[in-house]
DNA sequence: AAGGCGGACAACCGCCTAGAT
DNA sequence: CATCTAGGCGGTTGTCCGCCT
């Protein structure tokens, strides 16, 4: 690779005197583990590292075929889809980045805890409460998951809208239907070279025609998701907390449709607002009263404008200028009641 | 144009667990 | 049953890149 980060690879002295390496992997080792993995198989990484002839721990090894060499691994943005599975699974699971990971085909836990690090926690830093507070989590699940849920019925029926092609869906995407089979074309967007070549397992591989001279590479092909994410095929969060097997997924929608009035304005936000609202009389989330005593701050967000850094409004930031705007109405709608 | 700063993400580290001996 | 080892997992670090001043 040696795309970004780490300055040219170092060895180090190992107990046995064996020299180890370090650091950034070079087009080469990746070569060497992509073809002895083809020709061997996975698994029993330390051997696999020694009879490789590669100097480096197992440990590394598994580390860098699991989370980049792998030929089914996903990379690019990711979508508003995904965004949402993870915040949902992250609700209920915690830091379970592996287990996370499963429901999200090509995904890999590092990526996901990258992800989650360095977007959700951001904002939760801005919204100057902590991630794992119960009034940054029900922001999470009664104003942001809806909002996204909203976004991706946009995409699903607008695909040509800012939106739609943030998320990159081809084919059918029918959010509310009993399935949602979604194509997406794999983005691999800092590593995308004109040589794509597929690697197969038991295939010798091509020599590094497939990588620039950075070490980045394409697997090229497309990537098939199917989130299975609808509100009619999920569950609550009721469920135990392992139950989250493919055939039944939770969505957020199913989860707040026992909350949330039917649409009682021409905001279609407010479709999400907790039963009361907005005559003020129980301003209760299903959890507690945040919505009465957990104000964010948000007033304070708007000032350092730091909501819209980055793109305003692409598929792997989870708050574009209409979810601030929404979220800004559903502030000024509090403040009045309060 | 240059320097500072934060985002992004690959890679490493340490702990834990399960299976083998 | 105790010990060892490999693999898995979550947390953290290091460094490049791009934006901003």
């Amino acid at each position: 690779m040696d795309v970004k980060g780490r300055a040219r690879g170092t060895t180090v002295q190992s107990e046995d005197e064996m020299d180890l390496r370090r650091g950034p992997w070079t087009v080469d080792e990746d070569f060497t583990l992509i073809n002895y993995i083809a020709n061997h198989g996975e698994g029993r990484w330390n051997s696999l590292a020694r009879c490789a002839g590669l100097k480096r721990t197992g440990k590394s090894c598994r580390l860098r075929w699991l989370n980049y060499l792998r030929p089914d691994v996903r990379r690019g943005n990711i979508t508003l889809e995904e965004q949402l599975m993870i915040l949902d699974l992250h609700s209920r699971w915690g830091n379970r980045w592996s287990k996370i990971a499963q429901h999200l085909p090509g995904r890999t836990d590092n990526e996901i805890k990258n992800y989650w690090r360095t977007r959700v926690q951001k904002h939760a830093k801005q919204l100057k409460c902590d991630v794992n507070s119960k009034q940054f989590k029900d922001t999470m699940r009664y104003l942001w998951m809806p909002r996204l849920v909203e976004r991706i019925q946009a995409a699903a029926t607008a695909p040509t809208t800012s939106t739609a092609q943030a998320v990159a869906i081809n084919g059918t995407s029918s959010i509310g239907s009993a399935t949602s089979s979604i194509t997406s074309t794999n983005t691999n967007h800092h590593l995308i070279n004109n040589n794509n070549h597929d690697i197969h397992a038991g295939q010798m591989v091509l020599p590094p025609a497939g990588f620039n001279n950075l070490g980045q590479r394409d697997f090229g092909g497309t990537a098939q998701i199917t989130p299975s994410y609808t509100p009619e095929n999920s569950s609550t969060g009721a469920s135990s907390s392992d139950s989250y097997g493919a055939p039944q997924i939770i969505s957020p929608v199913s989860d707040l449709t026992d909350y949330y009035n039917i649409p009682v304005s021409n905001n279609p936000s407010q479709d999400y607002f907790p039963v009361g609202y907005p005559d003020g009389q129980s301003l209760t989330s299903p959890s507690g009263n945040y919505f009465n005593t957990g104000l964010m701050d948000l007033q304070a967000m708007e000032q350092s404008n730091q909501w819209m850094d980055g793109a305003p409004d692409t598929s792997d930031n989870l708050w574009n200028v209409e979810d601030m705007w929404f979220l800004q109405q559903q502030l000024n709608n509090m403040n009045s009641l309060i």
